[in-house]
DNA sequence: CGGAATCTTGAGCGGCTTCAAAACCTGTGG
DNA sequence: CCACAGGTTTTGAAGCCGCTCAAGATTCCG
């Protein structure tokens, strides 16, 4: 999809919530914002309340992720910067959020009560199109997730989602592209055990493909990923 | 979930794209669909094609699914009356259709081209706005699916598919509730494989928990499938 | 330094899938 | 009316991918 890019640089941020918006509405958009500074691991919304805000994560990262009843937590998505949560929020009479979403380090979010959001969204009927278009497109990576389960092997499926987070969250580097991320959670992501993770990972970091480090890991060679 | 009735009576349908809307100017909304009829096996969507036209289905039902490289047919949802689908029409320059859809038995389907959708929606906004709730609905219902993937056994799965079929296409009966389905979509739709459904449906039927029949299957006990 | 979190490695197992083959049902057309 | 072809269902037997469990090694951080 299209990279968003990530320049938080005068309360200018590229995010699909934005799209189509003139920067100097962007800019008043965001003024009724309240910006929210949050620590590591702190939880913003909580799986099965009634959507109240709108999120926008303009820098760090979270995990938007539901706890199973026997008390793991499954990650549902990887937020990244640009990315927007609590969509449900901007319906008149929200529904509950489907998941819950924790900081992974420190963050910086704009957010929307919903009596904003709606407001705006009744001035600028862009942002409710592009809320729309950014949910059709979790919508259609969910159904890819799920192709995969079906069709692909552990492997295959950790493979993919090291490729996307890669260019969604990873940081460019001279030997490569470095990714926080722990194996369970990226084990998590993909919908394989911890146990099966660290053994591809070990397996792809003889063969040179990738390094792993304590929560992080190194993509050397991407092609290598691709033959999925 | 809100069960949307089937009421197609003088041109009136009750489904979640027309709530919040008077029924005058729904009448209005729908003389400007082109009714659509088709009979079983047309495939009226093909997955990979930019959307183009919105529909709403208030006869028959249809499937709605992605064909995997090895060829096999992955269910994604079932489509019954009221319900709507290619809702990517809606945006202003249109991604593409996420799966295909194809007519169960005979149908009826009211159709909006990409320019009749858009002037509609920006006379009635409530149109957006529910095209967002139901898109959102959609991704909760997948979210489940996918949670119950990764802790329910087959059998679960399978329960609880039969169960929210039950009553959103079941034809109710003095001895229970029929669906018409088959094994093997109803294990695609459960993700379980073919043979794992046949198996666990005799069981059930052994229980005198429900009865089959070829393409059928009828709940008598629905209680005895709530253990999940 | 000690404790907590993360990662590794092996061994064993188990729920489902896969494969094969046959029985069955249903509509069609001769 | 019967036979046939196509789709559907059943049953058994075999196998495997990835999970589970156990235990230890490693890294990090206060």
């Amino acid at each position: 999809m299209t990279a968003s890019g990530t320049l938080p640089r005068a309360g200018i941020m590229h995010s699909k919530f934005f799209a189509g918006i003139p920067d100097h509405d962007q800019q008043l958009i965001i003024g009724i914002a309240q910006e929210r500074r949050v620590s590591a691991k702190e939880v913003v919304i909580q799986c099965g309340d009634k959507a109240s805000c709108l999120f926008l994560l303009f820098e760090g990262n979270m995990k938007y992720y539901r706890v199973t009843e026997r008390g793991e937590e499954l990650i549902l998505w990887w937020l990244t910067p640009g990315d927007v949560f609590g969509l449900a929020t901007i319906l008149k009479n929200p529904p509950r959020y489907m998941g819950s979403a924790e900081s992974k380090k420190e963050c910086k979010l704009w957010v929307w009560d919903h009596a904003s959001i709606r407001k705006l969204s009744g001035v600028y009927p862009q942002l409710s199109e592009n809320a729309l278009r950014i949910t059709l497109g979790y919508l259609a990576s969910y159904v890819d997730r799920h192709t995969g389960i079906a069709t692909k092997t552990a492997e295959q499926r950790l493979a993919n989602t090291l490729l996307q987070l890669g260019h969604r969250t990873g940081h460019a580097h001279a030997t490569g592209v470095d990714i926080d991320i722990t194996n369970e959670q990226l084990g998590s992501l993909s919908d394989v055990g911890m146990f099966t993770t660290s053994r591809v990972l070990s397996r792809w970091e003889r063969a040179g493909t990738i390094a792993k480090a304590r929560g992080k890991v190194c993509i050397h060679a991407p092609e290598r990923l691709l033959k999925d």
